[in-house]
DNA sequence: GTCTATACGTTGATAGAC
DNA sequence: GTCTATCAACGTATAGAC
């Protein structure tokens, strides 16, 4: 494993256990057992290194998630197949979850450009769009629908994130969740 | 307005512009207009300042709902209410919603101890179970419909915060969003 | 209760050898 | 590219006068 990722690694680890300002870059070096000017050689500022850590993970679900859907899917399929797939990673990648939701939530957040934020979420409100228009999915702002989607997932990922589930429980909770979801939506 | 709720309501909106760990409590006290030594003498940390806020700001929210739920009327409405004041207490209080959420999501949300934790919470959850009970809502597990509502109404909330919308709009998308979050459930 | 002044550790970042 | 050494700035918290 390269330096760039063991630091990246001990950054999401610290990061989540104790915040982004509580977490110093002195300790983020020792615990990737790399100097500290090391990480400065990386990322000029802090600052960078927490964005750069934010494209990382979120480029790391998007990888999981993205070719699993096939434009010959039905659209069903296709939100299927997001929907369980989005919720695989974040429970079998905790901390990276973990992680995003809380850079999300933080001030932070408004520096991610427009076009960085989460090619996940443009691809699935192209697929809304869609569903709207070919009249599989109710009349309803697709942001709303985007919104209510996202929400529903993180919600299920909440609560099998809080129980211990067996793997066969847990696509059984995912699939039910999903019906709920599919029809409420159409 | 007494110097603790000023401090208080300046350590909000720093803490929502900067982070816990970014505003530094020289900063918060400047902007209350009281002297560093002040903060200190009502709140021996910081972090029982932030515990505190959290505290004080999960209890406005849950003095604007409750009192609007009546055991009177029907399970239907009591949800409605809930969901309905929680959601408008929410956008009329953006950076306490926003707050909220932020230390929901961040390592501190770990010291506050489950009794402290959201009566808001407890009182939805005994709904759910008596609606399970009543046969009202589908047979799911209570804290997974807890948690499908709540994520749905923070969805709601995210797509009223994006967007302006005049105040008769916003009733009609609470209004009809609640409708596909019943039909869900029931 | 409120202020001023200050101690003291910590932190992000740099310089420069290897 | 990686390390060691170092620093200036900052931030939390305290002491003590009013």
């Amino acid at each position: 494993m390269d330096k760039i990722e063991v630091i990246l690694k001990s950054a999401l680890k610290l990061f989540v256990g104790f915040g982004f300002h509580a977490t110093p870059t002195s300790k983020i070096a020792k615990e990737a057992g790399v100097a500290n000017g090391t990480l400065f050689h990386y990322y000029n500022t802090k600052e960078e290194l927490i964005l750069a850590l934010y494209k990382h993970t979120q480029g790391q679900l998007s990888t999981y998630v993205q070719p699993k859907v096939s434009k010959e899917d039905s659209l069903e399929m296709v939100f299927r197949s997001i929907y369980t797939n989005t919720i695989e990673w974040s429970v079998e990648n905790k901390a990276e979850s973990a992680f995003i939701q809380q850079f999300s939530s933080s001030p932070l957040h408004s520096l991610i450009s427009p076009e960085d934020m989460n090619s996940q979420a443009a691809i699935l409100l192209d697929f809304i769009h869609e569903g709207i228009k070919t009249a599989n999915l109710k009349h309803l702002p697709a942001d709303l629908l985007q919104t209510l989607i996202t929400s529903h997932i993180s919600g299920v990922t909440q609560y099998l994130l809080a129980g211990e589930f067996s793997k066969v429980k847990q696509n059984k909770i995912i699939k039910e969740s999903f019906e709920l979801l599919w029809d409420m939506i159409t």
